[in-house]
DNA sequence: CTACAGCCTTAGAGCGCTCCAACAAATAGA
DNA sequence: TCTATTTGTTGGAGCGCTCTAAGGCTGTAG
């Protein structure tokens, strides 16, 4: 598996390395003869660049890193998807490692990113502290995406999530619903600016806020809701959307019918609001935006088109399906 | 943003470079007195080898590359968890990019990881021909993943879809049932050994199949049962859980209740399938396993254990869950 | 026929590291 | 005490490439 160098790739051609190398970047000073020569003896060689010794030699790197908090996610899949998208239409190659959730883990990660001298770092929602954080930035270029951060060194791609939850107060608002109450994502992620939203948009209408305690999961949407039978709101505004599965099957559980009954509203729209078993009015998150504008902000920094931080608060929008409707019960 | 190197490194510890080396490759051949200088001149300058440098140099590669095709998959996002989590464990980063479902873009994305000369390359479902497999193969250590292949030269790791259908069969068979049907993935991968299985252990219980055209979607899931219901089966093997669960919310809609009249036996055992609105009976694939034995399978390749090509065959397991029951109607 | 632009092409020094051969110092054997 | 051995340390060549400065060649003008 020796495989040729450039110096092989010159000897055949009959030229020199330097200039192998002008053909291999695609130089233009280089007269038509020889560039075919250089190409077919590459070809015959079935040679191609080495990456490493190119970015050692000329000190540029094409290489963005990648840390992904937990890949089994499908949120963080997505987000890598755009990366990937943005950064191959560039030139620029990926190299990724995952955190593990834990902070420990975290760092070996980002040091062995760091190892590989790369453009540009993307955090995926990493848990390690601010401190490793400006430490990362002080050797090159970083993006935080779904984390905020005050550090005046990196740039952050978020979503709105008080907007987000206030698309869903507003829609079951303009359907009638008064009594709506909100499954609360406790410490998840991203659940606090949620919880703010649903807080500011009932004050907004004038209406009494219900926030009841769950989590991210379906098995704690339905407990919340088997809390809640004794007194039903109208309307319910989950933490997430397997929140919401989990809340819609305690309706059902309890003979109670979606969304005739009871309006539910989810947030992310994931994979599985789309299901038509399940068919849910929830909150799009723009997933693969977030990876793109996470890419582009670090290509613009390699480029040093620009140095202030930049932060994208990412609108989200309202996706109708089949969960809500409006009440008949009296309000 | 310029980076301490090796030789201030041992400037500021007052020895030579090579000696940095050995430190930070960990040899036993360092005094302690030396080595503990080494290392406390490198934090103190935040000094990390580079590792482009350091694989340019000594020859070797700690690097796997990972080509993917579709990330957006959450199945492919497992593969990858597990990929990283050996790679990780033995010291290896991965390099990793999509392939977009075209030969064009895989060979692109083939061509940029083998510029980093990875000590081994892992194709998770590719399209590319096999000749380009091939090619990739003379270059470096290749593992499939969700493709088998005749070629000599590479490691495979698949799951037995023949056997997993037989399961499910099996399964539905000892609850008592006798007219099953199956609901087939056309051209979908691995649709057709999924199909064999079907008729082969419909064949081994005597029983007479129905194969019914479908495809791996819920929509297709739910038009294929609206074409069953005027003489139905008491139960039903889908090609996958979302074609399962589109089965079972046509049933639904139709007036019937699973399992009570017809069981519906999934595959996959996606994230979708443990959802308690669901809770699909399924079978489930080892995705998180495949990542784990085709890092493996390249680690060993890596460290010469071993030159023969190596076929996993992944055994399936049933999950039961709630869409399953025995049948009540006359069988 | 020499001069001087161009335009191509090349030698050679390095990028940050590893690894080998050589060496100095410390220990052991005679 | 002197020569072997071991142990710890070092210089220097080289991994495959880029890049600068300098060189060769052609053609046209003087």
């Amino acid at each position: 598996m020796a495989r040729p160098t450039m110096d092989d790739v010159a000897a055949r051609a009959g030229v020199s390395r330097a200039l192998v190398s002008l053909v291999m970047r695609g130089s233009p000073k280089v007269s038509d003869r020889r560039r075919a020569a250089v190409l077919e003896a590459a070809a015959e060689l079935g040679y191609s660049p080495h990456a490493m010794a190119r970015s050692l030699a000329s000190r540029t790197s094409h290489v963005l890193g990648v840390m992904v908090s937990d890949l089994h996610n499908a949120f963080f899949a997505e987000v890598v998807d755009g990366l990937d998208a943005v950064a191959a239409e560039h030139g620029f190659d990926l190299i990724l490692n995952t955190g593990g959730r834990s902070a420990a883990r975290e760092r070996r990660a980002l040091r062995s990113l760091l190892s590989f001298r790369p453009a540009g770092l993307a955090l995926l929602s990493p848990v390690v502290p601010a401190a490793d954080i400006g430490r990362a930035a002080e050797q090159t270029s970083v993006v935080l995406v779904a984390r905020s951060s005050r550090l005046a060194t990196v740039d952050a791609v978020n979503d709105d999530g008080e907007r987000g939850i206030t698309l869903a107060v507003d829609h079951l608002v303009s359907l009638g619903h008064k009594r709506i109450a909100h499954l609360d994502g406790g410490g998840g992620s991203q659940a606090a600016p949620r919880r703010r939203g649903y807080l500011a948009a009932m004050a907004a209408h004038g209406l009494t806020p219900r926030v009841v305690a769950s989590e991210y999961t379906d098995a704690a949407g339905a407990r919340a809701v088997r809390g809640l039978l004794g007194d039903l709101p109208t309307a319910i505004v989950a933490c997430n959307d397997f929140n919401a599965v989990g809340a819609i099957s305690a309706l059902e559980e309890a003979g109670l019918r979606v969304p005739r009954d009871v309006s539910v509203v989810g947030y992310d729209n994931t994979s599985l609001a789309a299901l038509r078993h399940v068919s849910l009015t929830t909150i799009d998150q723009p997933r693969h935006e977030f990876g793109r504008l996470a890419a582009e902000a670090l290509l613009q920094r390699v480029r040093g088109e620009r140095v202030e931080p930049v932060r994208h608060l990412l609108r989200p929008s309202l996706v109708v399906r089949s969960t809500t409707a409006p009440p008949v019960r009296p309000a």
